[in-house]
RNA sequence: GGUCUGGUAGUUCAGUUGGUUAGAAUACCUGCCUGUCACGCAGGGGGUCGCGGGUUCGAGUCCCGUCCAGACCGCCA
């Protein structure tokens, strides 16, 4: 038996128990007579003691010799402390050892096994099995588990059926970029890892589960970002006889469970937003619904004046900073600056300081009277103390703009709480989107989303206005989940990929499958797919995904302790019937 | 595909206008220390300044190329 209680359970009431323990050396403190040593497990760190005159010459000599990260067993008598640290749990009792096994002994450690490691990302990244033992990646991977087992909770008790489908599947153009398979059976042809199991959630449907979720790997060989994997989690859920209602008020159960069980917020209903809405308040599909800045439209109040760049523009819009009346002409010149970098454009900005006295002061007085600038203060809801910052310009790159400003300005007021949590539903998406390349339209979401109804004839006259029943679901400015509901019957799916430049040839060859199943019977049906690590690591109140992933990749999407993706032997390629187009 | 930032001791970083033997903290090793818990004290070892080329009397520092890492844009149905 290597241990019978763990290093984080034993207080004062164990005092002259005899215990065994397992686990690693956190560190050790060689004070000539005594030498103390803090041993670690997941559990807790409890302090051995070793010294002169109670312990076993042999022993206390090995003692002196233990390094970090050695791993022991110890046998030894709980005693209480002679100085006691409040600062830990067992921070009463210690281990006089009289027994000292090395299980294994241990390298010096590349960086330091503690809550503040002085080892940087890629160092971490490359021995991430010892950051693992760190407390703040350890408690984020048991954070996850919980998570995870309240989905299936949740879900299995509202009659969900966790089904797995396949991860060999087939390549097709939609989309993100596939991974693909070589088969080695099939001598040329090629497998597609899945960036989602929608097709297979469907026919799962036409199989008649009715009610279907998956905890589920899906790959897309796309360009990485803090928030994003080349693999990753998806919580995949599918329901037959359903409309949107349906799913937003099952998911909402679903999301308002998560918030309540892991984080213990109460949260009342969940307020829904179309699209359009969403853009013209917050100039964002996902807005951060923590705090106000809503856009307040000003193209009536500001246009029709001498200030040509307002009147030539599609969109005035602007928005209150709270108490940034304040801010020097020196802070607003940086503000604006920032605000022109490449990334955001902006061509300029104009501003508006609401005084505390009720007067105004802009960088536009020469066009405006103060009555003016009071209106657009009510417009934009400024309260005195705050800066109205107006852009303007073509209507969707203005939102943009401004909405980046929104999330700046919040970001550096500390509005964005980690502790708080405001979900919405963001409804009414657009079908379709113009793909500014190449001029055509391609799904927004995906091929099989249903338009509203009655708007199907719309996709001839006019595509960009067709609105789809789809869905998303964002929590703190975050997409944490999205879907719709889907097409379930030939002809619509036949007239949707006419509409996205399939020949009828190309969407049988590739969604055949799917068409068919469609002739014999196939339910209404519906569903969403939520992001499980974003929506952990926001859980869990931090921005990036790769704590919640015990072998994240990095930048490249490479594995930089297994050093993967790597070159394969030539009798591999062989047998797969490869051959490189360039030299290794 | 693009923009930006970084790469110096095991690790995290500093290094001025191009100028003596490249520093600090921490980790590591040795010794001391009668209750430590970020222990303390004394001493010690540790560097191809990412790599290649160039400018210069002289390059960690300037220039060109390249590799690696990170953030962002494009991309992510």
């Amino acid at each position: 038996m290597y241990r019978n209680h763990t290093c984080g359970e034993l207080r004062s009431s164990h005092i002259n128990k005899e215990v065994t323990l397992s686990g690693w050396v956190q560190k050790t403190r060689d004070k000539g007579f005594v030498v103390w040593v803090d041993l670690r497990d997941r559990y807790g760190i409890t302090q051995l003691v070793f010294d002169e005159e109670r312990s076993d010459p042999e022993i206390f000599e090995k003692a002196r010799t233990l390094g970090r990260e050695f791993v022991l067993q110890v046998h030894g008598t709980v005693i209480e402390r002679t100085s006691k640290n409040p600062n830990l749990p067992t921070g009463d009792i210690e281990i006089l050892v009289t027994k000292l096994d090395v299980l294994n002994e241990s390298l010096v450690p590349p960086f330091t096994i503690e809550d503040k490691t002085d080892g940087g990302e890629d160092l971490r990244m490359k021995y991430r099995y010892l950051d693992i033992r760190r407390n703040p990646v350890k408690e984020n991977l048991i954070f996850r588990s919980k998570v995870t087992l309240e989905v299936r909770n949740y879900l299995t008790q509202q009659g969900f059926i966790e089904v797995e489908t396949p991860y060999l599947i087939k390549s097709t153009p939609e989309g993100a970029r596939d991974f693909v398979v070589p088969s080695r059976m099939n001598e040329g042809q090629f497998y597609a890892l899945p960036q989602s199991p929608q097709t297979f959630k469907q026919l799962l449907m036409v199989g008649g589960l009715d009610k279907y979720f998956q905890i589920v790997k899906c790959f897309r060989d796309e360009d990485l970002r803090a928030d994003r994997q080349p693999e990753f989690t998806q919580i995949d859920c599918e329901m037959a006889f359903v409309e949107q209602d349906d799913i937003l008020n099952a998911f909402e159960g679903l999301t308002r469970h998560l918030l309540l069980e892991i984080n213990g917020v109460q949260t009342g209903e969940f307020p829904r937003l179309t699209y359009d809405e969403a853009m013209r308040k917050y100039g964002n599909d996902k807005p951060d619904i923590r705090f106000g800045m809503e856009f307040g439209e000003l193209n009536d109040i500001a246009q029709n004046r001498d200030f040509n760049v307002f009147n030539s523009a599609e969109l005035v819009v602007g928005l209150a900073v709270p108490g940034a009346a304040s801010y020097t002409r020196k802070e607003i010149d940086k503000l604006i600056e920032w605000m022109r970098r490449p990334q955001i454009g902006a061509k300029g900005m104009v501003y508006v300081k609401y005084n505390e006295d009720g007067s105004f002061k802009s960088s536009v007085d020469k066009f405006y009277e103060q009555d003016d600038l009071s209106n657009w203060a009510q417009r934009t809801g400024a309260k005195p103390g705050d800066l109205i910052c107006i852009l303007s310009g073509n209507a969707n790159e203005t939102r943009t703009q401004l909405s980046a400003l929104r999330m700046e300005m919040a970001e550096r007021l500390g509005l964005r709480n980690p502790k708080e949590f405001a979900p919405l539903w963001v409804v009414d998406f657009p079908l379709l989107e113009l793909d500014e390349e190449t001029g055509n339209y391609h799904a927004m979401h995906h091929p099989f989303t249903s338009p509203k109804p009655g708007q199907l004839e719309l996709l001839e006259t006019d595509p960009a206005a067709v609105r789809a029943n789809a869905y998303d679901l964002v929590l703190n400015g975050n997409e944490i989940g999205g879907g719709s509901i889907r097409i379930h019957d030939k002809e619509t799916q036949a007239t949707m990929f006419r509409h996205l430049g399939f020949s009828p040839e190309e969407a049988k060859e590739q969604f055949g499958f799917l068409m068919e199943a469609f002739q014999y019977g196939a339910p209404p049906h519906g569903g969403i797919a939520f992001g499980l690590d974003r929506l952990v690591a926001i859980l869990g109140g931090q921005e990036t995904i790769r704590d919640f992933i015990a072998f994240p990749k990095n930048n490249s999407g490479r594995d930089v302790m297994i050093d993967a993706p790597a070159f394969i032997d030539e009798e591999q390629m062989k047998e797969l019937n490869l051959k490189l187009a360039i030299q290794s």
